[in-house]
RNA sequence: GCCCGAGUGGCGGAAUGGUAGACGCGAUGGACUCAAAAUCCAUUGUCCUUUAAAGAUGUGCGGGUUCGAGUCCCGCCUCGGGCACCA
């Protein structure tokens, strides 16, 4: 029998789904590994050939830990909560319940086509009530506590109280807090609640109806939908993931994550180190003191003017009679812009004086106070000191509005831009003169403290997460409100489900969609109404897999404490601000409770490339229904068309197809270059638009599933972003086919019990050595390649011996699971290869009895050779010299040094003469 | 503007500072075949001389370190990604 994909393929996947070949079991004593795959939202287009990539990775990565001796925890769900699904229902009244189900469906039947070896037992979705239970359970926890900065932790909300109630806290006396009545308390604990709801500026959404996220927002517009998006104050549920930001940075520098990841992470996050400085004014009698934050209180002696953002509180007391008009003008002025537009002029200056002065704390000078719109309210004090002298905006303030620009560097040209290094020798400075800048910095900062004119001070650009969406399919709060005050659920009474509404869209007033739900209350009090953003259900989910079915707790002690956290995490790059920071904050936040047992949740992260388009293009004839081939058409007037990518390949067209594409190209004539009609083609994103979507089915149909996990793989580099090109995919189907025709000759097994040869047994450790050393680098382009080296290699040498070709499925199966399986048991093993011990071919790999040198040339390690232990230094020169990796040109060198290192290594080193 | 990452044949891409272009695709020639498909073999960076052997040249550009650089260092150019009035 031929290579039979199609049937090889149905019968494992069945086998596998019929014994739970892939569940997962806690054994005590068995090393673990949890590899998890970004769960996907399952939208209603299915998955693309570019979704896969990271799944196969992972898998890949799955089967070879299991080989390994490794209990592997490789769980797939879906991030089922979402906005599409839900403008869906708006438009055809189609409940998001039922369309998600059918989209989780598809998305499980192409999974199931490529065979991973998930265990599909502990399947999560997240708007499962069994699931989203412990997504409100975790968010009752958050309500029910605050961060305590002098332990560095969140800690229950009780006692705080108590603190309130014995000495006092931040400000409130014992005795004031004992003063206040039951609402003022509960006012003052939200100010310290993790989960809490406040007022604050929003990214509110008209378009959508709802507020977003600073992570769902970019450029002005909202990421689903592209729709613009305005700055509102609301009252709304917040998550004090600023609390977290020292912790969120520091516990990067433990993480395996790409640097570029953990960049954006830390630019997120947005630590700067400075200085509050309290800044008197006067105003007539009448004194209103200005605290501005600086990163450089070195130049305050250049301060020629001061800012306040438009919208900070001080701008009313500070302005004066004769400038109210214009100060008013302006304020509205700033106020017509939206977010977009005042993003998109970040180069036009604009700006008002308010008419009254502050004082610089050392040195006594008035300084002018102006308003600005390029000073935001959301960062630092929403005030600050300018000096045009050292900040390039500043200075393009003055410049527009003639301020004084007062140079504090000596030497430094401000006559065409400011000068931002952080380099000089200081002048015109008082007691900073003659300093080297780096050290005025900290004098500064030391003087400016000493002498009670501020304090040092560490801003973050993290803010609070806002937690509240008004929309229909997310998470319900379980919060309802009594007397307007939030009162939360008890934890008996979860899961709280989406009540049933008519009408998804939203209600009369701008009101979220719940509050169409009749009678929604809880013993007479009624509910929130909005429901919990996307990155709710997605934050814990990874804890969620170890204990799926536990209805008593979202993770048990046990499950936790056996599976810890997320070895090896694969996704894409685009979470890099929303998931994997929020995810991190919940973890923290339950490990300060005690409720899980790492601190961080995911110790190595990948980031997969993704798959682009390559879109194809016919050329029409203007004028006709004539179409050129793509290398003829500079001779003619031609349009440039999408033809779909399904009807070509490898660049050429199928003349029939492509006239039974669509009626108008039915009669289609063409001008053929060597009888063939060649494609024109782009790199495109993949989507329907552009005709370049490829569907994983149809690959599995045409060369099978084996085919394309190696086809994923041997595309390149994992992390990389590549184009999805169907040539090429002959290659490694090419390559099973040939695999295949070791074991059987038609119908015949021809696998022998010879003893291998030397050669042979080579071709296989030189790829056992290969596959150890990529797969551990994510490597798994070149892990391709020896294979096909290999084959190569043992198809000169007409090898069909068991001794080789028996390890060899076993390595091949992480890539090509289903081949190998039926290999396996044409081999007379009963079990699956799953089963296989890996690691007893890794151990033929290591020759005993000898050691290992390390060959140098001018101390740097070329290559390791393996010699016996008996070998003089003289035998062990001339080894070296004759070894196949030791270049030609050593002719004419000597070692001049051989060193014995304890622990058989010896390191050899090479000269010139 | 700032911070990352990357530039290698016709293409996707390999190369611990040590024979650049592994492996695959494509292309060309050949075998098998009535023919096609499938399969197999050979050649395949560029240039020049040549029957051949061989030679020159070659990893975005310009320098440097080194016996030796695609790889390390300095300065540019181009492309991709992220952040962007964060004081």
């Amino acid at each position: 029998m031929d290579y039979d994909f199609r049937a090889i393929e149905a019968k494992w996947q069945a086998y596998w789904a019929e014994h739970h070949t892939f569940r997962a079991v806690e054994k005590e004593g068995q090393p673990k590994c949890y590899v998890l795959d970004m769960f996907p939202y399952p939208s209603g287009a299915g998955l693309h050939v570019g979704h896969p990539l990271g799944y196969i990775a992972s898998d890949i990565y799955s089967r070879y830990k299991r080989l390994c001796g490794f209990n592997v925890l490789h769980p797939m769900g879906y991030d089922a909560f979402g906005l599409p699904a839900e403008q869906y229902a708006i438009q055809t009244g189609q409940h998001p319940e039922v369309t998600t189900t059918q989209n989780i469906n598809r998305y499980r039947s192409q999974m199931d086509r490529i065979g991973f070896s998930y265990d599909w037992d502990r399947e999560v979705r997240t708007c499962d009530p069994k699931y989203y239970k412990w997504t409100q359970w975790a968010f009752l926890q958050m309500y029910a506590s605050w961060y305590d900065p002098d332990q560095q932790k969140a800690r229950p909300i009780e006692e705080l109280v108590r603190r309130f109630e014995t000495s006092g806290y931040d400000g409130i006396s014992a005795e004031q807090w004992r003063s206040f009545d039951e609402k003022r308390r509960s006012e003052v604990l939200m100010n310290y609640r993790i989960a809490y709801l406040g007022e604050t500026s929003v990214n509110w959404c008209p378009e959508l109806g709802t507020v977003l996220a600073n992570d769902e927002v970019s450029g002005g517009l909202s990421v689903r939908g592209g729709f613009p998006v305005e700055q509102k104050k609301m009252r709304q549920w917040q998550l004090r993931v600023s609390a977290y930001a020292e912790r969120l940075l520091e516990g990067l520098d433990r993480l395996d994550w790409t640097d570029s990841l953990k960049e954006m992470q830390r630019n997120w996050i947005g630590k700067s180190a400075g200085t509050e400085v309290v800044f008197d004014t006067v105003k007539g009698d009448a004194h209103y003191p200005i605290t501005i934050f600086t990163t450089r209180v070195d130049t305050i002696f250049g301060v020629t003017f001061m800012v306040l953002a438009p919208e900070s509180e001080l701008v009313e007391c500070l302005t004066s009679p004769e400038q109210k008009a214009a100060v008013d003008d302006y304020l509205a002025y700033v106020k017509k812009k939206t977010e977009r537009e005042r993003m998109a002029d970040t180069r036009t200056v604009t700006g008002v004086f308010a008419g009254s002065y502050g004082i610089n704390p050392l040195t006594g000078e008035r300084i002018p106070i102006w308003i600005s719109d390029y000073v935001l309210s959301g960062y630092g004090t929403g005030a600050i000191m300018a000096v045009p002298a050292h900040d390039s905006r500043d200075y393009a303030f003055a410049r527009k509005f003639n301020l004084p620009i007062r140079p504090i560097i000596e030497g430094c040209d401000v006559s065409e831009q400011s000068f931002d290094a952080k380099e000089g020798k200081m002048c015109n400075s008082g007691f900073l003169d003659g300093m080297d800048v780096k050290d005025a910095i900290e004098a500064a900062k030391d003087y400016v403290e000493s002498k009670g004119l501020g304090h040092r001070k560490v801003n973050y650009r993290l803010r609070d997460a806002i937690f509240s969406r008004q929309r229909y399919w997310g998470e319900p709060f379980p919060i309802c409100y009594k007397d307007g005050m939030p009162e939360p659920l008890p934890v008996e009474a979860l899961p709280v489900t989406l009540p049933e509404i008519g009408e998804f869209k939203p209600a009369e007033g701008g009101q979220p969609p719940l509050a169409r739900a009749k009678d929604w209350n809880y013993n007479g009090c009624p509910m929130e109404t909005s429901t919990m953003p996307g990155f709710a259900g997605s934050s814990a989910y990874y804890l969620r897999y170890m204990d799926p079915h536990n209805d008593n707790a979202l993770v048990s002690k046990a499950a936790n404490s056996y599976w810890r956290n997320v070895d090896l995490y694969i996704g894409g790059t685009e979470h890099a601000t929303g998931h994997l920071i929020y995810s991190r904050f919940w973890n923290k936040f339950l490990y300060d409770l005690g409720y899980v047992c790492e601190d961080e949740p995911f110790r190595k992260l990948i980031n997969q490339g993704m798959i682009q388009g390559r879109s194809s293009f016919v050329y029409r004839i203007v004028g006709t229904n004539k179409f050129v081939s793509a290398g003829l058409r500079d001779a003619y007037e031609t349009t440039e068309i999408h033809v779909d990518v399904n009807l070509v390949h490898n660049d050429r067209l199928d003349l029939e197809g492509f006239r039974a594409w669509r009626p108008d190209f039915h009669d289609a004539e063409f001008i053929l270059e060597d009888g063939e009609y060649i494609c024109g083609w782009a790199v495109e994103k993949m989507s329907k638009s552009m005709f370049n979507v490829v569907n994983p089915d149809d690959i599995c149909d045409t060369y099978g599933a084996d085919t394309l996990r190696l086809y994923e793989m041997f595309l390149g580099p994992l992390e990389q972003s590549k184009p999805w090109d169907t040539k090429g995919i002959d290659g490694v189907h090419r390559f099973l086919k040939k695999f295949w025709r070791m074991f059987f000759d038609g119908d015949k097994l021809i696998v022998t019990d010879e003893k291998a040869y030397a050669d042979e047994l080579k071709a296989l450790h030189k790829l056992i050595g290969k596959e150890r050393e990529d797969i551990e680098n994510f490597s798994f382009n070149t892990t391709v390649s020896a294979f096909m080296i290999a084959l190569n290699d043992l198809g000169t040498l007409n090898c069909h011996k068991r001794e080789i070709l028996e390890p060899m499925v076993i390595l091949l199966s992480p890539f090509a699971p289903h081949i190998s399986e039926e290999l396996w048991q044409a081999l007379g093993h009963a079990d699956s290869v799953t089963y296989a011990a890996f690691p007893e071919y890794v151990e033929a790999y290591t020759v005993e009895n000898n050691c290992t040198y390390a060959v140098s040339f001018n101390g740097k390690t070329r290559f390791t050779i393996s010699l016996p232990l008996s070998m003089s230094p003289a035998e062990v020169e001339a080894a070296v010299r004759s070894h196949e990796s030791t270049p030609k040109y050593v002719e004419g060198m000597q070692i001049v040094k051989v060193i014995v290192v304890p622990g058989k290594i010896v390191n050899v080193v090479i000269k010139p003469l």
